[in-house]
DNA sequence: GAATATACATACATTGATGCATGATTAAAC
DNA sequence: GTTTAATCATGCATCAATGTATGTATATTC
């Protein structure tokens, strides 16, 4: 069976990009070839190579695909029309990882993105895209730090930008440490604690 | 020449570790082959077989190799007679990443395991030293938040375990994001108004 | 100093993965 | 309905990397 319809054509691309997604977040980028992922696909390595250029193509077509939960941050925030910036600060750093936690592709490209991929160059598309959304999201949360200083809301010794970067660093690290040994911790509920402490150690 | 002495010997050993540290540490694990390694230290592919079985063995006698800091923190505390156990907390983690800032060796397997391979199976010995390193630390670390909480410094609705492992997320999470892109902010001092920031929320 | 073991170099055999070229079948375009 | 083009399968050529087997010269042992 070949020369499907378009539609079936779709069908196919998407359950590799699915084959490609799992097998990458279980077993690494490097250590699954194309044939596992054609295989886990029902496909033969053909039906890649007609859809993806190489690897990093499809790698690349997978990044792009699910829209990170820190993009899904950015447009919320730029929509948000929420008073108190620490509320929203706060609220969105703990839905974040709620997602991780919860959200089953959400949690494939964490892991992919922590764990199972090696930066190996500056351009590599796994690691531009982590580091670009990682830098534009940084720059979206300080203005809120910002405005929350200019409320007067935190100590007035603290730095914006410092304030950010340790906040992401935090949620880095917790998502980090949870995906390394899920069973060691519970995830949203260290976490948010955790947040809250260092939210707390802004504040006055 | 061949048959050197055996002081030649561990001197070829020795190199054959700079150099596939070095190459991990750049290119990633899997991305580096024998063949370079051998090259960097300027021997063949048959000098590594003759000192390690295969790559994986090379990698665990890579990581023996060195004390991680993670070590060296659980011996000081072990030896340590400090009296105030959060100045403890707080110093450890300051000079935890002061040392990834500007010891290059420590730099380079901070590098390798965060950012240059693939955590693909629990028996992998990387993924195994650093979390069983991890793990034993935290529980270090535990003991002087519990301290600490019977001294009656913290506040009364910390509990140790959450703000430990808070605490090595944010000191992972800060040291990850640097290695992402080191350029983008000063590991040492973010990292310490950070970490002043978090152990400042749990006071009082 | 003869025998043996060590420290590598060299060569080869094997494997797995990639990329491409070609083939087959049918949907889509006209 | 014919032509075209798309969707995938199949087969092949290539290559890089691994592991091992073997060779060689020298240190070490006795």
């Amino acid at each position: 069976m070949v020369r499907r319809t378009k539609e079936d054509a779709m069908e196919t691309r998407a359950k590799l990009l699915d084959a490609a997604e799992a097998l990458f977040s279980e077993n690494g980028v490097t250590h699954t070839s194309m044939m596992q992922v054609a295989e886990k696909a029902g496909v033969t390595r053909g039906a890649i190579y007609h859809h993806f250029e190489n690897k990093m193509d499809l790698i690349e077509s997978l990044m792009g695909r699910v829209k990170l939960p820190i993009d899904e941050m950015r447009e919320q925030i730029a929509e948000g029309s929420e008073f108190d910036p620490m509320v929203e600060i706060k609220g969105r750093s703990k839905e974040f990882i709620s997602r991780v936690q919860d959200d089953p592709q959400v949690r494939s490209l964490a892991s992919i993105l922590l764990h199972k991929c090696e930066y190996i160059d500056e351009v590599n598309p796994i690691k531009l895209r982590h580091v670009s959304g990682r830098n534009e999201c940084i720059c979206d949360i300080e203005k809120l730090f910002e405005s929350a200083i200019e409320k007067g809301d935190l100590a007035t010794t603290v730095d914006a930008r410092i304030a950010v970067i340790g906040l992401f660093s935090l949620v880095d690290g917790l998502i980090y440490n949870w995906l390394l040994a899920p069973d060691y911790f519970p995830l949203v509920e260290y976490g948010n604690k955790a947040i809250d402490s260092y939210i707390n150690g802004l504040i006055r």
